[in-house]
RNA sequence: GAUUUUGUAGCUCAACGGUAGAGCAAUGGGCUGUUAACCCGGAGGUUGAAGGUUCAACUCCUUCCAAAAUCGCCA
């Protein structure tokens, strides 16, 4: 026999049923006691009439603690107020192991406080809402690809040398061989599984040494990129925008409730449909222009930019062709500008900014290698990178993106440090 | 790395340079339908640390430590 959740309740009207969990709140009306039991699939009301229970049992009705794990027995009914809601009509508790002191109480707490307490506070109702809603988007990202001919193909942790640069990487010894160092990225190696098998996407933890102390940055975060061999830029950009109506679309359908504990405008979500715009870099510094931003022409675009340049419009804006010089060396140039690369990053909506960055890749030998040489990489690094270039060269593209970030859009959070379970940050790696 | 702000009870916050206080949590009591329940009682403090100014410092000054927000960099 199955055990019955919290979630299954409506299945088992009239039936009397026990249930194991943890008190998550209790009140009290003299002779009445009401224990919110939480079993991690929802809250369900208990209630201990004086009458209605041995004196044993409304005594520690009345003294059990905040999350004190538990076992109630009663029969389950409709709230005699609010329709399609269940409570139970309890008769029997026992505690399992007793709980005192619980530090995170049912008022407000500061960021430091709830961080410390993590390993607690993931217990709450929003924190288990945006982790219900992180693990659909993870599931989303697998069916998409999956069902799409994709295959998942699984990159080094940790690696010998830099993607981009070694300033931002977590370096750890490795015996004889020197150092190693965490993956800031799958993508050189997904390149290397497009050529073998078409379409591939790595998906797992990268690691980044930046000493950003930001709401969109995180030391180790999630990030999932897809590589298609004989894509261009515009299918790139194609995959990108199917990709993340997908992702929200999916999310809509099954986690409405999670969202709705959030309080999330759920008609921001619902706009989230193809096509998206799609507009140039120079496109998009005419709008800061227009807005009477103070912009060089040929910088990146910075947080604020994005945030202007979102708010025309009420979903995800893809932005393309940036001067190269502010991209990877990997990237493509423009055949029709060479002062501009191929690349595409994609802003989210309501100011949560970048949660998609990919271009397509340079597919020539030479050009290639003189880039790395321009970046002043060590080239006997990218020996291998060079020789997918060597043995069968042809165009391809990919893109990454952030899970967190992604995420934390999609629940309408202020900060990224909720979106997965144990955040690192650059002052904190506990609990 | 830069700028700004903030450190007071377990938590969230008050207190003009002049006797450190409230709500919640915990604890004791009351209430037969409560919804962050409510009502009453008691308890809870080396005001982040070290110096300094002053008759007197939570309050002003210096240094250090910690946190938050924003920027840069990125996903």
């Amino acid at each position: 026999m199955s055990k019955i959740q919290i979630s299954d309740l409506s299945q088992h009207v009239g039936q009397v049923v026990t249930l194991k969990g943890w008190v998550y709140n209790k009140r009290s009306s003299g002779k009445v006691h009401f224990i919110i039991l939480r079993d991690g699939s929802g809250l369900l009301q208990c209630i201990y009439f004086k009458g209605n229970v041995t004196e044993e049992v409304f005594e520690v009705s009345d003294k059990v603690g905040q999350e004190s794990s538990v076992e109630v027995t009663g029969t389950v009914k409709e709230h005699p107020k609010h329709p399609g809601e269940f409570e139970l009509d309890a008769t029997g508790l026992v505690v399992l192991s007793e709980a005192t002191d619980f530090p995170i109480s049912h008022k407000e707490h500061g960021p430091e406080f709830l961080l410390d307490n993590r390993h607690l506070w993931v217990r709450t109702p929003r924190q288990v809402a945006i982790l219900r809603i992180r693990a659909r988007i993870v599931k989303a990202i697998r069916d998409f690809f999956d069902e799409r001919g994709f295959t998942l193909f699984d990159p080094p942790i940790l690696t010998p040398a830099a993607c981009e640069g070694t300033s931002t990487l977590f370096e750890t010894p490795y015996f004889d061989l020197g150092s190693a160092y965490l993956t800031q990225s799958g993508q050189l190696y997904a390149e290397a599984g497009a050529m073998a098998l078409g379409k591939v996407y790595t998906f797992g933890p990268t690691f980044r040494a930046e000493k950003s102390k930001t709401r969109r940055h995180l030391t180790e975060f999630w990030m999932v990129e897809p590589e298609v061999a004989f894509n261009d830029l515009n299918d790139n950009m194609d995959l990108a925008e199917e990709f993340l109506e997908y992702i929200v679309q999916s999310v809509l359908n099954d986690r409405m409730d999670d969202l709705k504990v959030l309080g999330r405008d759920i008609s921001k979500l619902e706009s989230v449909k193809r096509p998206f715009p799609r507009i140039s870099y120079d496109e998009a510094v005419k709008i800061l222009e227009e807005n009477n931003v103070e912009f060089r022409y040929g910088n990146d675009l910075g947080a604020t930019d994005e945030t202007i340049i979102s708010s025309k419009y009420d979903r995800p804006v893809m932005v393309h062709r940036y001067p190269s010089e502010v991209k990877a060396f990997y990237m493509k140039r423009d055949p029709e500008n060479p002062n501009l690369a191929l690349a595409v990053d994609v802003l989210a909506p309501e100011g949560y900014g970048e949660i998609i960055g990919g271009s397509q890749r340079e597919d020539s030998y030479d050009l290639l290698l003189s880039r790395i040489k321009e970046h002043n990489l060590p080239v006997e690094a990218f020996e291998w990178y060079l020789d997918l270039r060597k043995y069968g060269s042809v165009p391809h593209s990919g893109f990454g993106l952030g899970l967190e970030r992604t995420v934390g859009w999609i629940c309408g959070l202020e900060h990224v440090r909720e979106t997965i379970p144990f955040p690192r940050m650059i002052y904190r790696n506990t609990p």
